[in-house]
RNA sequence: GCCCCCGUAGCUCAGUCUGGACAGAGCAUCGGACUUCUAUUCCGCUGGCCGCAGGUUCGAAUCCUGCCGGGGGUGCCA
């Protein structure tokens, strides 16, 4: 309604300011209604006025209300109640904001200010399976990346693949055991958990293992052709596994977003220098770090350092951070860095963040955000994990999900057989497992549900979807095309048409809300209250029977209803499918 | 010990940034609606000391303080 706020204060102020409201006293107050149901679009609480008017709130308002409404005739009707001035957005005004909306693709959705912005998410571990806790991080910072590359944004995904490290003597020298054959090529590593769990082992029970492993890693870190070889061998059957579950889900990440901390290694000695440069590296038993102060103290009440170089010479991964933004401010340019990584870390990226600062790595422009998330957790509240107690595969969550969504489907849509189901299929499920990942408040735990996130009532996806399925059967069995809305004059005649209008000319300023505070949430409660108020026109309102006029005024708003959900999922990225 | 986060209906969650009207959804329960563009859905009923106690304010779920309960972090893992 930010819209209808805009008019009433440009259209209100002279009268205001000839009833003796100074300027600037007054227009903070007029914002969206805070009461539920029809009663009214926009509200404006007179009672901070009362002191300096003298007069009761419900006076004020009383009087405001008389006086403005005819500057706000044809687009809001105005009364007054408890003190609130009350302004209802009239048929005519709310019909006009649709039928402008319908020749735009982007319905009414805005171009921002450009910045460049890094997204760091996903971030799998070379050599280790994904699990659920790699879902929140790449479905989260996909769904940012197309909210912020609609804005306009220019958008570098980045993919901080964990690639290196002393967990890499083991790994190279355990691939050498079970012999390179084995996993090379198509074969790739069938267990991953198994083939970590085999080094490990051998790491720890094996002395002559552990020797050789040791010494793997130094030939790693001179970078010795041999092991270079071996380690991306590795990463390349790493990174294909990774491709696949990425292509399971629908996500954007590609090779080309590959940005893994091997990258970064030899920017390390140089952050060490810059450090040294500036004056805030300090050696701390043996160790080169930085101390921030304030409220950074350890267990002991001692000043906590941001560790920088351990007192064995190797870096960690503050570093490693430290050099990513070098490398994104001065190589990428970015304005922005997003890091979409759990709440846990949330006191390292703090930390981090402001040895950047005062290095000067980062300015006064940068906006360094950690988009932080909560863990996954089942019904009983505790981690979620197999029935084995194991952590849960992502390809087993996803390939059940799609199992489940097909079940579903073909018990409630007999009609739909062979690929299309099985691609219905794969939209309603993996949509389903994104979406419920999306809706809730990404900073809080959030609780796994099969039943809930798969049900075609309530805030899921596929009750989104199903709206969707409808218009586009509508349009079908009518053989109308959709095209032909455009330019429909638009007639609102119900409470219903009247509601699916209202929450139809207020989704760019949800996609906004949303892109802006990084929560994509907040567009999945507006897209559910899209598809909750044309389910309710749906019912009332007939579309195909009706005479021309109202036909095609509601054929209009069909297509509009089904081009945010479409347009709003998509930048979820969630698909629609036109049948379910 | 110190720091951070969470606590809203039986359940899952919005609303807290930026204070406003009787605190909203969905699910579940219960009661209604299928010769239809539609039941893969819709309509209605029931359900709340917004963790507790103070404070600020004309007005607090929202801001401040202190408690209680739960979780996380707290130097050479990432």
């Amino acid at each position: 309604m930010r819209e209808l706020i805009n008019e009433i204060l440009s259209l209100v102020a002279p009268k205001l300011q000839s009833l003796g409201f100074e300027e600037g006293t007054w227009e903070r107050l007029v914002g969206p209604s805070t009461v539920s149901g029809s009663l009214s679009d926009v509200a404006m609480p007179c009672h901070s006025l009362s002191p300096a008017m003298r007069k009761s709130p419900l006076d004020i308002a009383t009087e405001i209300s008389s006086e403005i409404s005819d500057c706000l005739e044809g687009i809001a009707d105005v009364s007054s109640l408890n003190g609130f001035v009350n302004f209802s957005a009239t048929e005519s005004w709310l019909s006009t904001r649709v039928e402008n909306l319908a020749p735009d693709s982007r319905l009414g959705v805005s171009l921002d200010d450009q910045r460049v912005i890094a997204v760091d998410y996903s971030a799998p571990n070379v050599a280790k399976e994904m699990h659920v806790g790699h879902l929140r991080s790449t479905v989260i910072g996909d769904a940012i990346v197309r909210m912020l590359e609609f804005k306009g944004h220019i958008v570098h995904r980045e993919n901080h693949v964990g690639d290196w490290g002393t967990p890499f003597g083991m790994l190279i020298e355990h691939l050498l055991d079970i012999g390179e054959g084995e996993v090379a090529g198509e074969k790739g590593i069938s267990d991953f958990d198994l083939f970590y769990k085999q080094a490990r082992t051998k790491f720890d029970e094996n002395p002559e293992f552990a020797e050789r492993a040791r010494s793997r890693v130094v030939k790693l870190q001179s970078e010795e052709e041999e092991t270079l070889r071996l380690w991306n061998v590795l990463v390349n059957v790493s990174t294909n596994y990774f491709n696949e579950v990425y292509s399971m889900l629908g996500v954007l990440l590609t090779d080309e977003d590959l940005m893994g901390e091997s990258a970064y290694r030899h920017l390390l000695p140089n952050v060490v220098d810059r450090l040294t440069e500036i004056g805030i590296l300090e050696n701390s038993d043996g160790a080169d770090v930085v101390f921030l102060g304030g409220n950074w103290v350890n267990r002991d009440g001692e000043p906590f350092p941001v560790m920088i170089r351990k007192a064995d010479g190797g870096f960690n991964y503050s570093t490693s951070d430290l050099a990513c933004i070098i490398d994104r401010v001065e190589r990428l340019g970015c304005d922005d860095l997003l890091y979409v990584v759990g709440t846990p870390q949330k006191q390292h990226f703090e930390m981090v963040f402001e040895v950047a600062k005062r290095s000067g790595f980062m300015n006064q422009e940068h906006r360094a955000v950690h988009v932080n998330f909560g863990s996954v957790l089942d019904s009983d509240g505790q981690m979620l994990k197999s029935r084995k107690g194991q952590n849960v595969k992502l390809v087993d969550l996803l390939r059940e999900a799609v199992t489940r969504a097909e079940l579903s489907i073909s018990e409630k849509n007999p009609d739909l057989s062979g690929d299309e189901r099985k691609n219905v299929a794969r939209m309603i499920g993996i949509g389903a497992v994104k979406y419920s990942d999306l809706s809730s408040d990404r900073t809080k735990d959030y609780v796994f549900d099969w039943d809930r996130m798969l049900s075609f009532e309530g805030n899921t996806a596929p009750y989104l979807q199903y709206a969707h399925a409808r218009i586009c059967s509508i349009f079908s069995r009518s053989g109308i095309g959709r095209e032909s809305t455009l330019g429909t004059r638009i007639q609102l005649n119900t409470p219903e048409e009247r509601a699916l209008a209202k929450t139809l000319v207020t989704f760019p300023e949800a996609v906004d809300y949303s892109t802006a505070g990084l929560y994509p949430h907040r567009l999945c409660t507006h897209l559910h209250s899209i598809a909750s108020s044309f389910a309710s026109f749906y019912e009332v309102c007939h579309v195909l029977d009706e005479d021309d006029e109202v036909k095609s005024s509601r054929l209009a708003m069909c297509d509009l209803t089904a081009r945010a959900l479409s347009l709003g999922l998509g930048l979820l990225g969630i698909d629609c499918p036109e049948r379910m």
